[in-house]
DNA sequence: TCAACTTACTTGACACTGTTAGGTGGGCGA
DNA sequence: TCGCCCACCTAACAGTGTCAAGTAAGTTGA
């Protein structure tokens, strides 16, 4: 009596057939670019048949941004393996570089748009686990820094520590990102220009290492 | 004969009335939930009577920011006095935040979205005139001090240095703005950070003070 | 004075968006 | 076989930016 299983199955395959659908033309056109409409039609499907699976267009682009967080965290955890905690804190900067200038779309999202609320509760990401939370493996990796002594003694909050260096990164990829095209802005670029703030952040925070 | 002149008085009036009511609800409701509809019947109009006096929302909207840029510049124009660089650098930095706290939804525009594309030839902003080039007066800074061997001597590029403090203090204003309501991050207050910013910023780049 | 022209503005629509109420039809359990 | 369930569709609604075609006032020239 599989029956059961097997309409989950199929329902769970539609479901997939509209992320992959929805999760392409994103990456590709961006979210504004893309009509309910024309995800429907990509899987031939009318566009009310998407909402039987998604309650409204924002749901469906909740749903991707956690994928989207998730494979951060796993790209991020990849630079959890060196063991110095600053070192470190430099690698997950680039890594977290790469990933904007890889997914620009995927980037705009997560990042540079005020996702609507929503609970976390449900969610499949497993907060502290580093190998999925980015935020909070960079808190982390924060966090022993401070305790092995490594930033300036004003640097007491993880928190604040990671969300100064998150800003800071951030700020060089969502500038080029929204400005790029300004031509009164004889701009840099900008791979180049985020190394160079990575650098200019560890310096700004870490104490001179004795020599 | 001042007929012609009272016309093209009449017509920038209601250009000017279509300004008015534009930037008043852009600024209290942001520019996506503000229609042209909405505008028109502000001001007792009908929709179309906007197409008129511009192309299109989007001209409308370029022409305030070309005005809020003006306004931004003139705000951090008053930092100029200052003669040490480097002192200047970090109270451009203040000035800018607190536009952006003070005008969020204009920053918003400003600098987080993707301005179509369109000629500054036109533009009533002069470029290089610190009183109104917000950019130029970054610039300039930046310039001055490297002239005055403050910066660490990587920093040659007045462009490359000026983009990168812009960026981290963007970032902070920005991450804050577009992600404050998520609960995922234990978010620290944003002018906190931000002069915390500054603060690594200025370490970061600066050559430390002779003794 | 009166016709011709200009122009600020309106009417009424078009194409598009996200979204929903109400149907349809095929497979399932009883 | 009856009736239910439910994935999916048809048809529409309200809202968006925008435009072609009109209108009515005011100016100009003979």
């Amino acid at each position: 009596m599989g029956t059961k299983e097997r309409r989950e199955r199929e329902r769970a395959e539609t479901r997939a057939r509209i992320l992959d659908a929805a999760r392409e033309m994103f990456a590709t056109q961006g979210v504004g670019a893309v009509t309910m409409r024309a995800i429907a039609e990509r899987i031939e499907y009318t566009p009310t048949a998407i909402y039987h699976h998604f309650k409204d267009k924002d749901a469906l682009i909740i749903e991707l941004c956690h994928a989207d967080f998730r494979l951060l965290g796993v790209e991020l955890g990849r630079s959890v393996r060196i063991a110095d905690p600053v070192e470190r804190l430099r690698r997950i900067g680039t890594a977290y570089v790469q990933f904007a200038i890889t997914h620009p779309h995927h980037y705009h999202v997560m990042f540079m748009t005020a996702t609507p609320a929503h609970d976390h509760d449900d969610v499949s990401i497993q907060k502290n686990n580093p190998e999925e939370d980015a935020y909070g493996l960079l808190v982390q990796t924060v966090a022993e820094g401070i305790a092995a002594g490594r930033f300036r003694p004003e640097f007491t909050d993880a928190h604040e520590l990671a969300q100064i260096h998150w800003s800071g990164i951030h700020g060089v990829i969502s500038l080029h990102m929204a400005k790029k095209s300004d031509a009164w802005i004889d701009w840099r670029d900008m791979a180049t220009t985020a190394a160079r703030m990575i650098d200019v952040l560890v310096r700004g925070t870490t104490l001179p290492e004795e020599a």
